[in-house]
DNA sequence: CGTTCCCTTGAGTAGTTTCAATACTTGTGG
DNA sequence: CCACAAGTATTGAAACTACTCAAGGGAACG
């Protein structure tokens, strides 16, 4: 499995990660070609650089290749996140149906992006239906996380919200191969965990010290230290369905096609 | 621009709405046709029925023609609303792309669908890429609404939330041609709308009152009296941006192309 | 005409925010 | 290497918002 991704990442060193975990078990040899190949240059960005912007028409879309990403919609001069994203994903793959994005995507921490035209993604998908259809899947697995944050907004308390997106986290970087034995680096400052959960910096500091005495999971300075996986998850009640990884959800492997 | 939408709502009863105020004037006059003829069978639903299934391996979709449906996710007993449809809306496309839905989707009051086999969809995906792009786009739209639901839950109190709903709800059935003078029908209960905010039955309802005195807008008995929308919009202070409609976020007219 | 569901109101409690003060961390330049 | 500044994190206390429990009123349906 590991060895598998080893492989994979050697071929497809930028797009190796995309779908992993998910339908990339559906991926035809030569359409993990011809992802790897819709790459027309990459980048290294610091953190807080812009990956796109609200409001632009763009022509180009972009693939995370290492860090993270965060979506964020301004209000009022505040900044909220919304969403939140991990090696692999194709973070703005919406602009190319959408044309102009109703919100900004901005690199979290230091992150390589590959850059892909519209044009290109246009003749792919053009050419290549199935490869279209698991585009199209990817930008619904961001529809179906941004559903269950909705959830966690309505339903948890602030340290619960918290745990879950530390679950959600930990499950979406296990999925594309880069889950750590009992923790993660994930360069986000309080204020920007409070942003995410819909609470203030000063009771984030609070949920976090609850999370640490009800869990043992420590989160300082961008990393957490989480010794215990299973009480997180139970203290959110975290339940990995909608990331539609192996389990409950996942058709039979490779069983897209009907 | 009334008479437009009573033309191609006899020429296309079932599926005129779809699009409409977004890229349908993007659409070939083929293109509608080909949408119109998808549908395969209409039905009547009582309210509560289900349309789409958690879990459920499917095999058509369904665009809702007239009434309303919510998305529901059920955590711990309790039914959360997690989103919510107007007629035009092609409410479970996304099971096509993700075989399974991770929520279930029921309609709001009576309601009339239309279903589409997924072969039908994958039959036209595969052949008219423009059309695919469009149907993409749809569910694109959707994942907007979701973020903007993300702002609401973390930036708004209760009373801005329910506000929120109704501007929304407001907006999108005078997109499709259903807006009404002053007010409209939406028939929830007030445990529904609070379930929607993130709060609960009995502080909705002060919410509402709240709602009532300071903008003057009224909802009794599912349906919304609202003398004044320009200042419920700014008690939540609504930015109707992210619904892609005629303005900031759209482009020029027909110009999808490119 | 009564049952049921829905809505409203009140009072006490729990959770969250705000403001303010203090400490820790990191990076910078002296 | 230390001093300093800026950003980040923690804590306390008071104010506020929202939740829970409970009771009563109203509309709708059979």
């Amino acid at each position: 499995m590991a060895s598998n991704l080893q492989r994979e990442l050697q071929r497809f060193p930028r797009t190796g990660r995309f779908l992993r975990g998910r339908l990339r078990s559906a991926m035809a040899d030569q359409e993990m070609q011809v992802v790897e190949e819709l790459i027309e240059s990459e980048h290294k960005l610091a953190g807080g650089e812009p990956i796109a912007r609200r409001g632009a028409e763009c022509s180009s879309s972009t693939i995370l290749v290492e860090g993270f990403a965060i979506r964020v919609i301004e209000r009022r001069g505040h900044a909220h996140i919304v969403g939140l994203q991990v090696p692999g994903d194709f973070v703005d793959l919406p602009a190319f149906a959408l044309k102009r994005l109703d919100h900004d995507i901005l690199a979290l921490g230091e992150a390589k992006i590959g850059r892909v035209s519209h044009a290109r993604i246009r003749q792919v998908i053009d050419r290549q239906p199935h490869l279209a259809r698991l585009l199209w899947f990817a930008t619904l697995l961001d529809a179906a996380i941004h559903r269950e944050w909705i959830l966690k907004l309505e339903d948890l308390n602030a340290a619960q919200r918290v745990a879950h997106v530390f679950c959600e986290i930990c499950r979406r970087l296990d999925m594309v191969g880069l889950g750590g034995p009992n923790g993660f680096s994930l360069p986000l400052t309080q204020a920007q965990l409070a942003s995410m959960c819909g609470t203030t910096a000063v009771h984030m500091s609070r949920a976090l010290r609850r999370l640490r005495d009800e869990t043992g999971a420590t989160f300082r300075h961008g990393k957490l230290q989480c010794p215990d996986p299973a009480a997180l998850a139970q203290f959110c009640e975290f339940d990995p369905s909608y990331l539609y990884g192996p389990g409950e959800l996942q058709l039979p492997g490779g069983d897209y096609e009907d």
